[in-house]
DNA sequence: AAACAAATTCCACTATTTGGAACAAAAATA
DNA sequence: TATTTTTGTTCCAAATAGTGGAATTTGTTT
């Protein structure tokens, strides 16, 4: 009946998760009508998947407000998740080795739906903000490790990905055109590492590299990140050859700890 | 046909998120046919099951090994679920003046399924370990801010709770049944505070209270912890009072920023 | 107390999931 | 290399769980 496009199907489980993707997104607490609203689907249906989603414990119903909230269960989840990520595992003593040279914050990234997650960061003592960043997201454009990783995808891949992206302007370096974007990508490419000029933050710059397997397949990246005033131009390029250093190891290590195989 | 128990049944996603749960929790990591054995579900329905959940970002194979992890997006999930928690938000301010007072770790957590999970914590600028301890869980019957929730609990339920509770042996102060258990909730509820006098962890001791709604429902619990080596008797009284004053204090400030309704 | 809005329940209809078995691929063994 | 064993994937009729429109209940406002 239905062969159209790509047909990704995910069923019952997919209608759920977009329920909670709808509140995990939301800027504001919304209530069983702000859902239905949003989601546009039957009020019986939506019912059942909020009571499911509550009984599961992946949301809470804030009785005071009568709005829905993501629930402790995912907090749990994803402290499990990470500890037991095989890359953060491997990276981990690189990651801290990077620091201890640069004194400077240093990052995991991966990709993930054309955006960056950050999944480790190795930081100087500082006001001990949760996760600080991890499980944040950021673009891929504008941004070192997204950078990066997109130098190892193959030129039509980045090409389609930067069509379908959103471009949007966060400083005056700030990359705004899929044709920037992929000749700054080839650049990338060519000289191993990549950088984020304040493109995305005003004041901040990073050297970043790529993490990829044994056979060539993206894994994801790491950067050192640090503000402009205290950036000097001789540091920015000892940076760039820790940076490709540490992700060679990386990937070493990788290739040692992972796949023993091919 | 079936009106046994307490027929609890969420479907589909019940069913998926127990394969993820399963995944979640094990030590070593599972293949296929580990995943089989251990949920005993015929193969066709654990495939469609697995596939779902990698289409969805949940879990993730690593092609190398065979077997799968949680996925990232579970920690962009967390990350969401972490900032716009509104118990989190609200005691946010008096867990770092708390901390300022008496600069030793300070944390907040909730009850979830018999046990204890950390929302907060704010320390001294230590190994930085990712979100140190958030989203981690404890028991309930060895931890202080565990034993200050149970308080809140009207005693039928704990008696209940602590019946099914399996007691480990951490430390020789461990409460190891449900009569000591019950009684020690007993002295906290009169004396509005708890202690864990190195009863999950040996050298560790700490002081917490119960959060409560203006209805008195319990929400969550704060704790002080300290190494014994550094603490003085007069200290911990001063802690206690210090804790139990920001309790209340997070306590009206719930019912101002929540629930100004009844 | 009436009017209104929001949330919950109901139930005939429909789509998805189920699970056994057949099939394919990869590893282990001969 | 051939053979067996183990592991992973696909198929499809039957069973089950989800759907969605409408009616009912709950709670808020006038």
């Amino acid at each position: 009946m239905n062969l159209d496009k790509a047909e990704s199907q995910t069923g019952t489980l997919g209608k759920a998760l977009a329920v909670l993707d709808v509140i995990a997104t939301s800027y504001e607490p919304l209530r069983f009508t702000d859902l239905l609203n949003r989601l546009g689907q039957p009020r019986g249906s939506l019912h059942r998947q909020i009571s499911h989603l509550l009984e599961e414990g992946l949301i809470t119903l804030n009785a005071d407000t009568g709005t829905y909230e993501l629930g402790v269960r995912l907090l749990n989840w994803a402290s499990l998740a990470w500890s037991q990520n095989s890359l953060r595992q491997v990276a981990a003593p690189f990651l801290a080795a990077l620091h201890e040279r640069t004194n400077e914050t240093v990052h995991l990234a991966v990709l993930r739906d054309d955006r960056v997650v950050y999944l480790d960061k190795v930081e100087s003592c500082q006001a001990v903000r949760m996760h600080s960043q991890i499980g944040n997201t950021s673009p891929v454009y504008c941004t070192g490790v997204g950078k990066a990783m997109l130098s190892v995808l193959d030129q039509a891949s980045v090409a389609e990905l930067a069509q379908r992206l959103d471009f949007q302007v966060f400083t005056k370096h700030t990359l705004t055109s899929p044709a920037a974007l992929l000749a700054e990508v080839e650049q990338i490419r060519a000289q191993h590492y990549a950088e984020d000029r304040e493109e995305h933050e005003v004041g901040i710059r990073c050297v970043a590299a790529p993490l990829v397997s044994a056979q060539g397949e993206l894994r994801g990246g790491i950067s050192v990140t640090t503000p402009v005033y205290r950036l000097q131009a001789q540091q920015l390029e000892q940076w760039r050859v820790w940076v490709v250093e540490t992700a060679q190891a990386i990937n070493n290590s990788l290739k040692v700890k992972l796949g023993p195989h091919a």
